[in-house]
DNA sequence: AAACTATCTGAACGTCCGTATAAAAAGTCA
DNA sequence: TGACTTTTTATACGGACGTTCAGATAGTTT
């Protein structure tokens, strides 16, 4: 394995070659990012993204490590942005108090959303590239120990408000949520294909009903316990 | 291409060759199917399939032609039997009268889960397999004409209890249901995780949330038109 | 200037891939 | 039995894969 260079003061270094880069290496990440997405991970040769970032083969190497380490890095990326989003929204709704399961919903769901339909088309690969590998285990494990703590403040909130409901149920219908949110990101074809109509461009388009649909749910389930 | 042994008539031969090669060619499409499943379609190799039917390298492609050919075959082998479970309990609905979504859901996602929990261990491999290309657009478009059909019917079943809803809710509901469904079958990890229980080992065990959740949830989109 | 370091290039490595095919084996029918 | 067909074996081919690395290049420090 190369020594990669990853021991750098990220402030205060003047030499400008660590600046240079370490924007290749954003530029590698980036192009891995829309390769793994759209093809996944096997699917995806390191001589494809380098041809994606214009670099040449070696240096995805050098600045991604293996291949394995490369989508490891990818995946974990954006994570820290996310949960921030997440629970910032947990906060501000605690502040205010009076929570209920659908403010719940849209926090949770929205910031997603977002990045998926207004934001950075590279936030837009990120967030099908965690729709692609959220039905494989073993991929699922990199990014599991990264968004579960944050879901896990979520289920406590809902707990808080339905008392009576299991931590499984709870658990269940958490997962049920995040699962019909992604595949509203991933797949639009589908919808577009039994309505008859065209797809809407923007996943946000598809919130409300989003929402409704997981709030419902989530109330249903629970108050069947 | 190698001239694959198709057209023989399914009964009255009396050649046991023929017979002998149609159990290999299961045992091939088997084989395939497991490891599609397992790994995907870029992840897994001929030579995989081949070990994995105890069969040697070339006999794959002589049953089961090119490597996405197999994968196509693999995709659509299933197909006519779950549809047919699938308009049977909507037939069977019909007859009685006095349909809720409820009855709706529950006739469209209890096959399913049927068959991935207590069936054929083959059968359990097929749902996993669907719930992974379900989010690979290029996959998914083998198996959409085959499913779309039999999810029409229970569109305009829907449609005609809430006459109000609009096409395009209605579809976007009933693909989070699937959504919600695949994702029960595809990964029980994430729940086990969350709720610090043990995962069930049948995907049955969860029919009852999911199908609550997924009741709640279409009634109440529908209801926000 | 020279010494040094980080980045990048281009070429090569051994391995495994999907596919093809000639020949052997097994079974059927005259 | 011998002609014929279907299935299986064993092997080979060209190509693409992930990874490595010596050396060129460019920027920094003394």
């Amino acid at each position: 394995m190369p020594q990669m260079p990853d021991h750098k003061e990220p402030s205060g270094n003047t030499d400008g070659r660590l600046a240079r880069g370490e924007a290749t290496k954003d530029r590698v990440l980036d192009a891995a990012e829309r390769c793994f997405a759209a093809h996944g991970f096997a699917a995806v040769t390191i001589r494809q993204i380098a041809r994606e970032a214009e670099v040449t083969l070696g240096v995805v190497s050098f600045h991604g490590g293996s291949k394995e380490l490369l989508f490891g890095t990818v995946l974990a990326r954006r994570t820290a942005t996310l949960n921030a989003l997440r629970t910032d929204a947990l906060n501000a709704l605690q502040a205010r108090g009076g929570i209920t399961i659908r403010d719940l919903v849209d926090a949770y769901l929205t910031p997603y959303l977002e990045i998926a339909s207004r934001g950075d088309p590279q936030w837009r690969a990120y967030a099908q590239l965690i729709a692609r590998i959220v039905s494989d285990d073993q991929y699922y494990m990199q990014v599991r120990d990264l968004y579960d703590p944050v879901a896990r403040d979520y289920i406590a909130e809902i707990r808080r408000i339905r008392p009576d409901a299991s931590a499984k149920t709870v658990a269940t219908v958490l997962t049920l949520t995040v699962a019909s949110m992604l595949s509203i990101v991933a797949s639009r074809v589908r919808i577009s294909g039994l309505s008859g109509e065209p797809a809407s461009e923007s996943a946000l388009d598809y919130r409300s009903t989003l929402v409704d649909f997981c709030t419902g749910g989530i109330e249903q389930a629970l108050a069947a316990h």
